[in-house]
DNA sequence: CGGCTTTGACCTGCGC
DNA sequence: GCGCAGGTCAAAGCCG
């Protein structure tokens, strides 16, 4: 007959940690540990036996020293810091009632902190070790259970306000494209740029001035001059390519602007290019440098926010993906038309470096270069560069996607860093989980950072859990925001076109009440699908940047960002399986 | 003939 | 200032 005592642990701190005891009550050395509510009293299976029943109150951070205290006082009769209640139970109490210090000291020392203020007789050892690994495992669960708990809660306000912010999203992209549509500064521009370069041929301004752009950026020295003489008497001028004096003026306006921006407007073929294109990036420079100089006399609040936005895309113009794959083809099948442009011996590889440029759309700023790995030339380095600016081909999508949302992903954490918001560490600890290190890696090391996706790991490319790990997305709201729209918006842009490969969305409780993917038609996956490379593509594609649960990617990292941060002395939400759970 | 590739030259940034 | 490496250009050649 087993005595009435209920030796319970109150949770007062935190009540999510009450399934540690809430579960059946645990047979210790003969007695039962049942639950009991944060009022003391025992929640459910209330023994039927009769007898005394003490009821420590500890709190839960306390830990076994606590219980002991209790046990202390429990018998001596003093408080010690530690609530002890007793309560008289019908009936006689059973021998191990006699001993409360006993049993307490018993249940510490099951938490193996202890054993040696275990008193009962050897008798009971066997037992004792039973029970001391039932009471392990239900610790264990009872932490796992409320850190899931905690996480449920968090994830919940998580997607709450992504939703919000998604909304917010939506309406500033929106107002942003309008923005546009009325902002566009076709005659001021071109007096403009009539003004600074002093009678400069007007007909490319005008054809560039005319075409409506997706986005009017600056370039970051687009204010800053540079005197033309000395532009002329540089080694330029003996070139005989055709617009050599033509680029010089090109020049003056750009000549501050990121290495890999001014080579694409350094001779005159470049720039006609641009001109040609109305969303190249390099006309778009070249016209923001001009709204630069107009912004100094006009409106500096416009122009501040054209600064903004110009860092932005030029940061994004940076930002580098890297796949890694074995293919034996020259070139991987991802969907777009590509031009080769360029060939070059990469020091310390014998493999030749080869550039390509993006033929889908005249003046598309992608480019790719490829080369095969020194170690291993059966692995084919492909690295994506840019955001296309046209609609692409389903089989197309998935590439720029993974470009696009990892470029994002790199972005909004090296941004937020810089604002010292986000620890790169940390940053990389977020977005690529140890499971995940050799899948993914990110260098921010100069020039550009550069997210490397290795597919020559990973057998099963759909193996949802590992690439969903992949698609933690960490960002600091504050300082993302000026990248966020543009960036996320393609990101979610591409993510509803291709979500349609998701294979499970419905196991995410979270996905609810978030817009439904478009799915892509069955020839389009036909074509995604299309070899096995791009199969491979395809589905690390998908599940790294075309979560539909995308909620819920950012939640997760937002979580991890957070509980590496908070650093709690017994969280266990940096545990891996954190993760896990979120995305379950 | 148009599009693409090849390839040498050029430009720029960076380190010394 | 110089050399190196990365990146780009464009003329020339190739191909369907």
């Amino acid at each position: 007959m087993d005595g009435g005592w209920g030796v319970t642990t109150v949770a007062e701190a935190d009540r999510s940690v009450i399934p540690f005891f809430a579960s059946k009550p645990s047979v210790i050395s003969g007695m039962k540990i049942f639950p009991v509510s944060l009022s003391g009293r025992r929640e459910r299976d209330e023994p039927e036996e009769s007898g005394r029943r003490v009821v420590c109150e500890v709190d839960f951070f306390s830990g076994e020293r606590e219980i002991k205290k209790a046990a202390a006082a429990a018998r001596g009769g003093e408080k010690s810091g530690v609530s002890v209640k007793e309560e008289v139970l019908h009936g006689e109490p059973s021998k191990s009632d006699l001993n409360v210090n006993t049993r307490l000291n018993l249940l510490t020392a099951n938490a193996g902190s202890d054993q040696s203020t275990v008193e009962d007789g050897s008798s009971l050892d066997d037992k004792r070790a039973r029970t001391s690994q039932v009471s392990q495992m239900q610790m264990e669960l009872g932490r796992l259970n409320a850190e899931n708990q905690r996480l449920k809660e968090m994830l919940s306000q998580v997607s709450h306000n992504y939703q919000a912010l998604q909304m917010h999203l939506i309406a500033f992209m929106q107002q942003h494209q309008q923005q546009q549509q009325q902002q566009q500064p076709v005659p001021v521009l071109e007096s403009a740029v009539n003004h600074e370069v002093g009678g400069r041929k007007s007909e490319e301004m005008v054809s560039a001035a005319a075409v409506p752009r997706q986005s009017l950026n600056l370039g970051p020295g687009s204010v800053t001059q540079e005197q033309p003489d000395e532009l002329s008497n540089s080694s330029s001028g003996e070139r005989t390519r055709s617009g050599s004096l033509h680029n010089k003026n090109n020049l003056e306006i750009v000549s501050k602007r990121p290495r890999s921006d001014q080579e694409n407007s350094r001779d005159g073929k470049g720039l006609v290019d641009r001109e040609e294109s109305p969303d190249s990036e390099t006309h778009e420079w070249s016209r923001s440098s001009k709204a630069a100089k107009l912004r100094d006399n006009e409106n500096a609040v416009c122009g501040a926010k054209l600064v903004d936005q110009q860092a932005t895309e030029a940061t994004m113009r940076k930002a580098r993906v890297s796949v890694r794959a074995r293919s034996e083809a020259p070139l991987i099948s991802d969907g777009c038309q590509w031009r080769k442009y360029g060939q070059k011996m990469a020091k310390g590889n014998p493999c030749p470096r080869a550039y390509y440029r993006c033929t889908m759309a005249v003046g598309c700023p992608v480019r790719k270069q490829v080369q095969r790995c020194a170690e291993d030339t059966t692995i084919l380095i492909t690295t994506y560069e840019g955001n296309h600016n046209h609609p692409l081909p389903p089989a197309a999508v998935a590439m720029a996607s993974t470009t696009s949302a990892a470029a994002s992903m790199l972005l909004s954490g090296s941004m937020s860093s810089t604002d010292g918001l986000m620890n790169p560490n940390l940053l990389a600890r977020a977005i690529l989980p140890p499971c995940s290190s050799n899948i993914a890696t990110i260098s921010a090391s100069a020039p550009f950072p550069t997210i490397t996706l290795d597919l020559t790991h990973s057998p099963n490319p759909l193996h949802p859990q590992r690439q969903q790990q992949q698609q933690q997305q960490p960002f600091s709201m504050p300082a993302a925001n000026n990248t966020f729209p543009q960036i996320l918006g393609q990101a979610l842009y591409n993510q509803s076109r291709f979500s349609g490969l998701q294979l499970s969305q419905d196991s995410n409780p979270t996905s609810k009440g978030l817009p439904l993917p478009i799915p892509i038609p069955p020839t389009s996956l036909a074509q995604v699908q299309h070899t096995s490379f791009a199969d491979t593509v395809s589905a690390a594609t998908a599940a790294i940047t075309n979560d539909p649960n995308f909620t819920a990617l950012i939640a997760a990292a937002i979580s991890s960002f957070i509980s590496a941060n908070n650093k709690q002395p017994n969280s266990t939400s940096s545990n891996p399986n954190t993760t896990t759970q979120q995305q379950q």
